[in-house]
DNA sequence: GCTATACTGTGAACGTCTTCACACTGTGCT
DNA sequence: AGCACAGTGTGAAGACGTTCACAGTATAGC
């Protein structure tokens, strides 16, 4: 199983591809892998090892910025626009709707599920809230194979199990729980609270390292 | 230099916080290292490794879910409540505003910058939106330390770069850019775009070779 | 055409994080 | 008291990801 693509190769050749496709906006036509690198805040090393992942060679002038995004959007993007459901439309869920809209043209949130009566039936920028009782049907109808959670965390499990014998395979997940899932399935765990936590730890931290406060293990 | 506590064992000490505190909070006094990381989603073994650093000591019985909790907690809380600041009071500003809400209480975000006259001086979720002139004086005033970066992609780098000069160390950033900060402060990426792409990615991935399709490197 | 130059592609070294495996310690049972 | 057992603490091994360093290759200049 040679090249099996990482977590965090993915990651990166993410921000690659925003990258590149504002250099390609601007017209840019090459790219050399310590630009990229400056951008994306990585190491030139790293972005070529990348590259050797998205099967793009380069010259000895760098890259061809359009070739580049090609390949990467290729090896990305799903062949045709892939629908994901949204489930949860309170604070998180609405955040992330209008954050997405019209964002990744190929990723389009195209229905979402909550079980509140005051939601249930409205459309949030194009996006139709259905009540969650219609999620199995809806998903499995529509073949959806992607979706985010951003419930509470006490339904968070019972939402997720829907979404897998739905057919879901990836999801993104909010909620501060660790679902259990089989491991057919990708969950992508966003922890604001973690996030937060350690931004607030480090700064504690490197504040105190300024203050010459060193000697301390951590 | 022994001990520097990593990146992923904050993300995971954060985790087991949250466990811990459901535990203690249905009076269970005991606990294991495969209790533990069952309920984290991680190994046995990962977590006694972890647990080595907050000079935790359990028995042959596990460890006592009080004094962990308090072991972690000594290490992750600052001593007395971290101010917050948020920069950007949009969607996901505002998210993020009442998903903090009187979550950790250690963690306070006190105050809001926007440019936006229709926000500014308001309060949500009890704390006050200010205008964003006013950034660089009151968190140096009041040494803050941590922020929330929640602006859109073109405002960010200069956002930072306020923020690290008004005496913050450590950024939760949202926008879609790697910002350009010195070595002494920490920065925590939060990549919706990102995350939402690998979970779409793997989700494509992992339906394929359900499907029997199997033999190709990715 | 030939040389100097600039960048890529990649094997190998390196470092870090995770898992293994087992010695050690304390508890409960007889 | 002594033995069997359960679970931790940790050195060592292993897996993984990143960086180094240089051979290879194409371009530009003369």
């Amino acid at each position: 199983m040679p090249n099996t693509l990482s977590d965090n190769a993915i990651a990166r050749l993410s921000v690659y591809r925003r990258v590149l496709t504002e250099m390609h906006r601007d017209s840019r036509t090459s790219v050399r892998s310590d630009d990229l690198a400056a951008a994306a805040g990585v190491t030139a090393s790293q972005v070529r090892r990348d590259l050797m992942l998205v099967r793009a060679l380069g010259t000895n002038k760098g890259y061809d910025t359009a070739d580049l995004l090609g390949a990467i959007e290729k090896l990305m993007d799903p062949p045709e626009p892939q629908e994901v459901a949204l489930v949860g439309v309170g604070n998180i869920g609405t955040a992330v709707l209008s954050y997405f809209a019209g964002r990744r043209p190929m990723l389009d949130i195209t229905v979402a599920f909550d079980n509140d009566p005051a939601v249930i039936g409205r459309t949030l920028h194009g996006c139709p809230c259905l009540p969650v009782t219609d999620l199995a049907e809806v998903v499995a109808g529509r073949n959806i194979r992607a979706a985010i959670i951003a419930v509470p965390a006490d339904a968070a499990q019972k939402v997720a199990e829907a979404l897998v014998s739905a057919g879901v395979r990836g999801i993104m997940n909010f909620a501060p729980v660790r679902l259990r899932a089989p491991r057919s399935v990708y969950v992508e765990n966003v922890d604001l609270t973690g996030s937060l936590e350690k931004a607030a730890f480090f700064a504690r931290q490197r504040s105190q390292k300024e203050q010459g406060q060193t000697g301390y293990a951590y």
